[in-house]
DNA sequence: TGAAGGCTGTTACCGTTGGTAACAGTTGTC
DNA sequence: GACAACTGTTACCAACGGTAACAGCCTTCA
């Protein structure tokens, strides 16, 4: 039992020295390097995470988790849609605005392939989670196609929309969120209204 | 004089090695394997390309170069405004539609950095071209910000729905270009009602 | 008590890869 | 015919991911 304890923590203690020298020195960071920031060799690494995609994906996963937590919340706590779709956004910007490092490690980071598995995992069931909330709140047929397209749409509309504000910074980040959801607002009464698209 | 053009031939005809051994191996086909492949050794490779990451830059841009232009070309082509944009998404489709690998090596390729730089401009280019016709068509100040955070909006929508559509392939090629013209114009009359936001 | 097994840690090594220095052949020029 | 410039090669280096083999330590059980 405390085994488990330790070896938890002990990963743990290894992910955060993981994080601090992606941080310091980008995602092409070196196995040894991460080893000796945490103070052991390489081999333990190796024990712990497999190899060294088992580490960048262990480490992605845990910020991509706690992103997701974070916008579930959003979404599903309490409002109407809009307002829940807006606080969503909103502390969307709000993490990536705080953490760019981190937002950067994820999606942009340079030579960090074994990152793209988490960050799919993420994308993807966040546009599950949408697809059924349009689903439900449209009452959709389950096999209309424009529940997934567009959820696949919007996740990608916030994503580069934020990722431009993390460029430029030329916006309060209430007024992107209400500007990016006015946007999505219209699209959705255009969904709302056409035909069944059944796949 | 024909110096150059050996020179600029050689290039081409060692690109479309690189090419062939990037399709067979993936992204992290070795710098050794692409010399064998083009029949001669390294250092050949690096007098031309400098290193790995400008072998790999100048074959992403010569693919966004040409996706680029097919673009432009449908998006500035006759018409109405809505008949551009949907020809301009179909176009996209059609290209990533017809060479997936080429898109995957282009923004998902695991282990490929240096692509990162030509796909990026390729989107910027796309923003702006985007933005610059939004301020055009709907006499916005130039200042406005929400022109190219539109801008940047719609062209990961059409990105985000064009990957999920190379997964899923459940939708006709045209049905799914219809469908995301007519929620990127609901969102555009939301656009166009709405105050002007001054950066 | 003490021997055995498993865990944690290390050193030292291997294979591959990006990248380069140094050298050889060839061709055009004065 | 010497010389310069270019094209091409071999042979090497450094760094990195990954692993085998060994050493100490703690628990467990006879």
């Amino acid at each position: 039992m405390t085994l488990l304890q330790d070896r938890d923590a002990r990963r743990e203690s290894l992910l955060a020295a993981a994080d601090l020298v992606v941080q310091r020195e980008g995602a092409s960071a070196s196995m040894a390097a991460i080893a000796a920031e945490a103070g052991i060799t390489k081999p333990i690494l190796y024990r712990h995470f497999g190899d060294k995609s088992g580490l960048y994906a262990a480490l992605a996963g845990r910020h991509t988790d706690r992103l997701l937590d974070a916008l579930v919340d959003s979404l599903t706590g309490g409002g109407a849609p809009r307002v829940r779709v807006l606080r969503t956004i909103d502390t969307y910007l709000a993490v990536i605005g705080t953490e760019p490092q981190v937002y950067r490690f994820l999606v942009q980071s340079e030579e960090a392939a074994p990152v793209h598995g988490p960050v799919r995992g993420f994308v993807r069931r966040m546009q599950e989670l949408l697809a059924a909330g349009i689903t439900h709140e449209l009452r959709l047929a389950s096999d209309d196609v424009r529940a997934p397209v567009w959820a696949a749409g919007i996740v990608g509309l916030v994503q580069a929309a934020g990722e431009r504000w993390l460029e430029e910074r030329d916006t309060d980040r209430g007024v992107l969120s209400e500007l990016l959801t006015d946007l999505i607002w219209g699209a959705y009464g255009q969904l709302a209204d056409a035909q069944a698209i059944r796949r």
